[in-house]
DNA sequence: CGATATTAGTGAGCCACATAGAGGG
DNA sequence: ATCCCTCTATGTGGCTCACTAATAT
């Protein structure tokens, strides 16, 4: 299973899947959906197509990263897709707490949403971050200095957790409660770890009542992708519900859910920067704040590290050597004393039969 | 359609013993 | 301060079993 999971680790799209690609430019990961042209769209050729034609898109799931938003949930602050919503919000009770919105389609270019969003997406050295400049460059691996700048100061100073900075938790801390997908302890006794965690409920009731939204779509586009990787379903079932352990937060205990890249859809108001006008300093700061969550929820998906941590290589390379009984380490006498016994059955069993051949065990 | 039986998948626990680390002389 | 010894806790992998979910009857 860890051979499996290493192999998982490391790709691009958090749960061991590749981002979506852009259906025009197919170089860069898709980052909204147009639902007249059934297209998906990185954010440069949204903005190149869409500049005249402005058609209603959605951004993409921030879970799947493979089919439109269809709905966004205060309690994990993100957009996600039907298949997504479904799988994250029928893990346990609490999780269907969550209150759900349907997405709002937007019409301006997606880029000018970003940008007016309030959030200044140039990194340190002036280069846009990659998670949300679109797409339309190549993902880097920035880790933790991805996230520095996006932090208030008072995020930074609150930190005391040395190994949380070296996990890239560093700038994060504050978003835990609703935001940490913690990756399991990968030493052996996870269970421990494993322990808060809400059992998984995979029941198939219904989800929400705004499946039938005309906001929303039915198209399945992930489904045989996430059932193909059973891993995968499971992984996102306990990540979400590890973030369940809490209570489900009101509206005031976070920022009003927004979309990736900036966007708020707390309905209609002047804080709405759907419109890519009129954003306010609260609106900059909400927008600050989401974004600051999605971007730790994406580092700690791309962290995230399932493959069993040796310790020490010595204890290992001696456990593979040592005699075993039914699959537990036996007594090297014990064991002697075994095979000893076998032989002599064996070599009883060839005298008798008149068998000359060694028998193997 | 509900009840029961079967199959498949998952995870915890067990085992012995070398080794790390703490503590005392 | 350093060394040596003793003791305790830890970690390691393969297998079994219990449990749950899915599927078949």
């Amino acid at each position: 299973m860890g051979i499996e999971l290493h192999h998982l680790n490391g790709i691009s799209g958090g749960w061991g899947v590749v981002a979506k690609p852009c259906d025009t430019c197919k170089a860069a990961a898709a980052a909204v959906f147009c639902r007249v042209d059934s297209a998906f769209l990185c954010l440069n050729c949204d903005a190149r197509i869409h500049c005249v034609n402005k058609h209603a898109r959605v951004w993409m799931c921030e879970v799947c990263e493979q089919a439109p938003a269809a709905v966004t949930c205060k309690a994990d602050a993100a957009a996600l897709c039907v298949t997504c919503d479904n799988d994250i919000h029928s893990a346990n009770p609490l999780a269907r707490r969550h209150e759900r919105n349907p997405v709002e389609p937007f019409f301006d270019s997606a880029d000018s949403i970003v940008k007016s969003s309030g959030l200044n997406f140039l990194g340190p050295n002036g280069n846009r971050n990659s998670e949300f400049s679109g797409a339309c460059q190549q993902p880097e691996e920035g880790g933790v200095e991805s996230g520095a700048w996006l932090m208030p100061p008072s995020s930074k100073l609150s930190l005391e957790n040395t190994n949380e900075m070296k996990s890239g938790d560093l700038f994060f801390s504050e978003m835990d409660p609703f935001l940490d997908f913690e990756y399991p302890n990968s030493y052996p006794n996870h269970s421990a770890g494993m322990d808060s965690v809400v059992p998984v409920q995979t029941s198939k009731t219904p989800q929400i009542q705004v499946m039938n939204n005309e906001n929303c779509f039915d198209i399945d586009f992930c489904r045989s992708k996430l059932t193909s990787l059973s891993y995968q379903t499971q992984s996102l079932s306990q990540s979400v519900s590890s973030s369940d352990t809490g209570v489900v937060p009101d509206g005031n205990s976070m920022s009003d859910i927004s979309y990736p890249f900036g966007r708020n859809i707390a309905g209609p108001g002047p804080n709405v920067p759907v419109s890519g006008t009129g954003t306010t300093q609260v609106t900059q700061l909400c927008g600050l704040d989401r974004e600051a969550r999605v971007l730790r929820y994406r580092e700690k998906r791309k962290n995230r590290k399932f493959e069993k941590t040796i310790r020490y290589h010595s204890r290992k390379a001696y456990a593979e050597t040592r005699p075993r009984i039914k699959g537990r380490f036996a007594k090297r006498t014990e064991v002697e004393s075994e095979v000893d016994h076998l032989y002599v059955s064996a070599a009883a069993y060839m005298a008798d039969n008149q068998y000359g051949v060694v028998p193997t065990f």
